[in-house]
Formats: structure tokens, sequence, C-alpha cells
DNA sequence: TTTTTATGGTCAC
DNA sequence: TGACCCTAAAAAT
């Protein structure tokens, strides 16, 4: 499931596998018939992630929005099957099919300068800027573990990552997140890039390298530093784990 | 076989 | 803040 790596690696297989075709566009689900047909025939030039939003750029000035939202994925197929929301296929028969996406759309410039206008820095992205970050960090009278999720301050970071960045950074998510110092967020903003970068490459969150680890409190009932017990609460309506005695701030 | 759960987000109140 | 949308796999029965 989607946090920020998925969306950027998805936007790099794609280029791969799709871009420069013409492709083959058809909605057999049937919520995203006018997209298809705006695009069935048309080559795609390019793809734009933002967050956890993906933008294909088509021939002609078209673009079409994908938001996979909780449970949207796409799924490259040797043949179409089933009843996808989005199937797209080049010539030769590379498919991939898009089920359950939040969104599916084709956006025009208005509504996508409003799209990006409301989205904080992208930590993948090369011209992201932390100062924008850091300055709406300071704004806000919420915890840090609520303004992590709020992707106007900070565009990609999902649930697992707000849980694991900050227990790298020893950081206690309950803080209000104006109170964050200058070096602390750019540790923090280092340490959300690098595992970020880290899930692209690997195509998984992994956020603890140790031998048979995984993650460091995430979903977890103990401490994978300090075998101590992990707290949870809900934290901007998702469950945040985090352990108190590594992370007391 | 049915129910629960999940890494997200929008809208109305 | 709560209701709601969306899907698939794990967990419960």
């Amino acid at each position: 499931m989607p946090e920020g790596h998925t969306i950027h690696r998805l936007a790099r297989q794609h280029t791969r596998l799709l871009g420069g075709h013409p492709l083959a566009a058809s909605s057999p689900q049937g919520r995203a018939v006018g997209a298809a047909a705006a695009i069935d025939g048309q080559v795609l030039e390019r793809i734009d992630p933002y967050g956890k939003h993906l933008l294909y750029r088509f021939a002609g000035d078209v673009t079409l929005h994908v938001h996979l939202g909780l449970y949207g994925r796409f799924v490259r197929v040797r043949e179409p099957r089933g009843a996808p929301r989005l199937r797209l296929a080049t010539p030769e028969g590379t498919t991939v099919q898009l089920s359950g996406p939040t969104a599916c759309h084709l956006i025009e410039p208005p509504e996508e300068e409003r799209l990006l206008a409301r989205l904080g820095p992208d930590p993948l992205r090369a011209d992201a800027d932390p100062e924008q970050a850091w300055a709406a960090l300071r704004r806000r009278r919420i915890p840090i573990a609520a303004a992590l999720l709020d992707q106007s301050v900070l565009a990609g970071v999902g649930n697992v990552y707000r849980a694991e960045a900050l227990h790298v950074r020893r950081l206690d998510p309950l803080r209000p997140s104006r109170e964050l110092e200058r070096e602390e967020f750019d540790l923090l903003w280092g340490t959300i890039a690098a595992q970020l970068t880290d899930g692209v490459r690997r195509g998984r969150i992994r956020t603890n390298p140790a031998r048979g680890g995984r993650h460091f409190v995430y979903r977890r009932t103990r401490c994978a530093s300090c075998a101590g017990p992990v707290s949870t609460a809900e934290v901007a309506a998702r469950t945040l784990y985090w352990c108190p005695a590594c992370q007391s701030g």
C-alpha cells in the first residue's frame, strides 16, 4: 500500500514500460470511461510524481491525475483480466491495470495548480524546498506526528514513515511541531528523505536495517531498539506508534 | 465463509 | 469530528 515511495517507483516503472508509446486505454469498470477515451491512442510523454499524486502527461497537453488512496494499486498483467478502473497497454502488449484508486481523471491546468498549491515539498523531488516545510511546522499548533501526515506541510509521508522517522530521530511525536528546533528539523528531513529513497529502491518500506528487522515501532508491541513497550494513540485519525523510552523528547 | 483491517483523502456539520 | 468512498488480504468464525 502506497506512501510516497510507491508513487515515485510507479512513475519510474511506468515511464520505462509505457513512455513514448501510443497507449490503448480503457475503463472496463466504467468509472473512468471519459478519461480513458481522451487518452486512448495518445503517446505518454512523461509522468510527474508529487507526494502521493501521479500526473501522466500525454501528447496534446492531456494530463491524467491518479491518486491511489488507501486501496488503489497498479498491477502489470500478461493478459487483460477482470474489470479494472483503468487499463493501459502499449502496441507491443505491455499492459498495466489500475484498481481501487481514489482518483483517476483528467485534470485541467487550473485544477492542477490548486492541487500542487496545497502540497508541501516532496523530499523525493529534486526541486523540494525544505524551508517551506520548516515554515509550515513553525506555523502550526499541532503535534509533530499530526503535522507529518498533513500533505500541505510535507508531501509523501504516510503512517508508516511518520512513526519510523520520528523514532529514528528519537523525537517525541506529541511535541508541538512549532517547538521543533532547526537542527532537529534538518535531521528529520534528512531521515525522511533517506527512508523514502530507500523505499523507492526496495519497492517496500524497510526502516530497520537489522537482520530480520523491518520496522522499529510501526505495528509492533515492543520497540526494536530497546525492547520496551510501544505506545499507540490516534493522532490525525490514524494509529500512531512510538516508543516512549526512546522518544522521550 | 464472513469480518476486520489497512501505508489516504474529501466532505458536511 | 465523523461518515463515507474504494479493494484485497489477513484474521476471525
